[in-house]
DNA sequence: CGAGAACTGGACCAGCAAGTCCAGTTTTCT
DNA sequence: AGAAAACTGGACTTGCTGGTCCAGTTCTCG
């Protein structure tokens, strides 16, 4: 996807200085929060000085919302392929499989680094807000190709609608990440995504017995 | 409910003093989080000094755990008399009309202020982690009496799982208020309830067109 | 009544936060 | 080459943070 933005004129070096900036604050920011990450943590674990971060951002909540867009783009590196074979219920149950043994290999410890940025930034400054919001649309994109596929080929309903499913996922899958850090337990999330995939098998044109 | 749990030795103007601070302090919380809220900031607030916060709470993180509590019992309160009349689809369906109606009516600023403390709190200290854990479950209880005498009364078919049901509902419910608070529209968060509840009509004995 | 406990006020501290500033180096481009 | 622009280092400022401390007041209860 290569979510970049504003660059004014950068050389190599700056370019990988920056680079290291942002992917420092990610590091620091999904695992001890956006308040709970400050510029000189950041320039400690990325190598930089004051005047290095503030030449590439024009202040700390400007390189939070490349955080933001940084944290999507990994997200989204790394659940691929799977994202990109989400146009069946089959491809649908393989992704949530993945995902939920990925939450578990991380012993259910932080939640959704995206998700955790917008609870703490989304009430903030409007433009961070925007921005939040798509990273959401970005990660729910491919979500919604396969819904689409999966309606225009005739595998669901033609009065299946494919945005209000995604964003219904997605919430899903907000929520029960959440749950889960919470409770340090995958159950939440695999509930949650369980009920989403049969939400979407109830509109499917070839009846199936649900998963639970 | 009346979610109280250390209780040294309060005279009745201690008490006072304490609710007041928790008090002040739930509502800067629910405003600007955790980390956003100062001490001084819940002095000024509650017309106190240091010296009583220090007083009636260990520190900051367990003024904090009193929050949760206090955000626990006021979102209870809001929701009833409907939290207690959610033992058919057509009292959940109402239940659901509300709290979308009600996030419309604070134009869907802010997200849960429990969902927020937790996103906030639940990695860091693991006595806050359990309160929040105990909070949710709280707030899921009255869904979860609910749903279990919809299945005793052959509402549900029995293999319908109550506890699952109730976890997926909120999973939904925090997720979609993330989203909603992202895009200021209260569409996620309506979205992601009806699916819940087209979920647990799935299980319904008496067959019925879904909402959507 | 009187002693001890509960309660209160606010000065104080050490550390850390974001952000500013300037002097110096390296790269680019003509 | 040489000037402009990109880049870097780090000292410094200002304000706020959670937390400590102590001296004083009010209450409870035998």
């Amino acid at each position: 996807m290569t979510t970049a933005q504003h660059t004014p004129k950068l050389t190599a070096r700056g370019a990988a200085t920056r680079t290291r900036i942002v992917a420092a604050a990610a590091d620091l920011v999904r695992e001890h929060g956006a308040a709970g990450t400050s510029l000189d943590d950041v320039m400690a674990a990325s190598r930089t000085s004051k005047s290095q971060l503030y030449h590439y951002f024009a202040n700390k909540e400007d390189l939070l919302r490349a955080v933001a867009w940084q944290q999507t783009d990994r997200i989204v590196e790394a659940q691929r392929p799977d994202l990109d074979q989400l146009d069946s219920l089959a491809g649908l149950r393989r992704w949530r499989d993945k995902f939920v043994a990925a939450r578990d290999g991380a012993q259910n410890v932080g939640g959704c680094p995206l998700g955790s940025l917008a609870s703490e930034l989304a009430d903030g400054d409007p433009q961070t807000r925007v921005v939040l919001q798509k990273c959401f649309a970005a990660w729910a994109s491919p979500l919604l190709i396969g819904l689409t596929a999966m309606r225009d080929q005739g595998h669901l309903r033609p009065d299946a609608d494919p945005d209000a499913l995604a964003e219904a996922i997605m919430a899903a899958l907000q929520g029960g990440l959440l749950l889960s850090k919470t409770s340090r337990s995958s159950r939440p999330l695999a509930r949650a995504l369980d009920m989403a995939i049969d939400h979407v098998a109830s509109f499917a044109t070839v009846r199936e017995a649900p998963v639970a």
